[in-house]
DNA sequence: TTGAAGTATGCAACAGAAGTGCATTATTTT
DNA sequence: AAAATAATGCACTTCTGTTGCATACTTCAA
């Protein structure tokens, strides 16, 4: 409980009841979530609430915004051999075409893209679809 | 015109004029192209229709569907060097944070991506975010 | 300790994109 | 020409993301 206080606060983020609520569901799912996904575990929560929580997080370096190629916004905390959050880091995440979850793989590092002259690249995202190991077993 | 036809007929497309004229638009874009862009072009047609369109177009191998990372679904022919279209093949877009265009990159190849065991692939989407030629050049 | 200032919350509402159902129109086939 | 099939256009729904505003809760200084 103190801990997720001090991440918190870390961040100077204020620890209110449901940004520790939040929080903790983010720690506890290893996957990247979307805000429904969080709206439908607290059914008792407001969505802005939880939208604007999320924002929060994401603009106090506390979770990190993933673009799966879904159309639906992800968020994430990563762990810490994660390298996904500072400008133009790896970005390599997983989604499961089946269970519909999306994966952050750390493993995997991304190569330096040479783009032809005058491109300038400023954020790099690479997302494999595909079945991931559980539904594989499955 | 002729070619235009032939291109449709050749994937099982039946040639009506609004499919003509929304081929027509793409060829011309080389850029990859949002439902809203098409309709903003064709004031006069129906989203609906042309919603369906780009989807028969997917369907029937004509244009490939992109997921940029904006949330918006863009279409694009690629041209003959371009690999869009196929399974595994390979698929780099860049995203231009300032003019808001993704720009098929053909020359880039992705190389083979190694996943944890268990993991299938089945499509690889490497999008690239920054600023592109011509904005840089401005 | 009261009151003001600042922050967080919840409700309502809106915008944009994606998608469905159905009736109408066009095209093809027999 | 009639029947069958396919394409189109309209209306409507759903879902995500987002903003505005009023209310509640904190914090801190007088």
């Amino acid at each position: 409980m103190q801990d997720f206080e001090k991440i918190l606060e870390n961040n100077n983020v204020k620890p209110t009841a449901m940004r520790l609520l939040v929080l903790q569901f983010l720690l506890n799912k290893k996957v990247a979530t979307s805000l429904t996904d969080v709206e439908n575990y607290f059914d008792k929560s407001d969505r802005t609430t939880l939208y604007r929580t999320l924002k929060t997080f994401v603009e106090k370096g506390i979770s990190h915004k993933i673009d799966d190629g879904t159309g639906i916004t992800k968020y994430a905390l990563c762990e810490e051999n994660c390298h996904c959050e500072i400008d133009n880091d790896l970005h390599l995440h997983f989604h499961c075409t089946n269970c519909n979850e999306t994966i952050c793989i750390t493993d995997y590092k991304i190569p330096r893209i040479t783009l032809p002259t005058g491109y300038i690249a400023e954020n790099i995202n690479l997302v494999v679809k595909g079945i991931c190991d559980k539904c594989n077993k499955k």
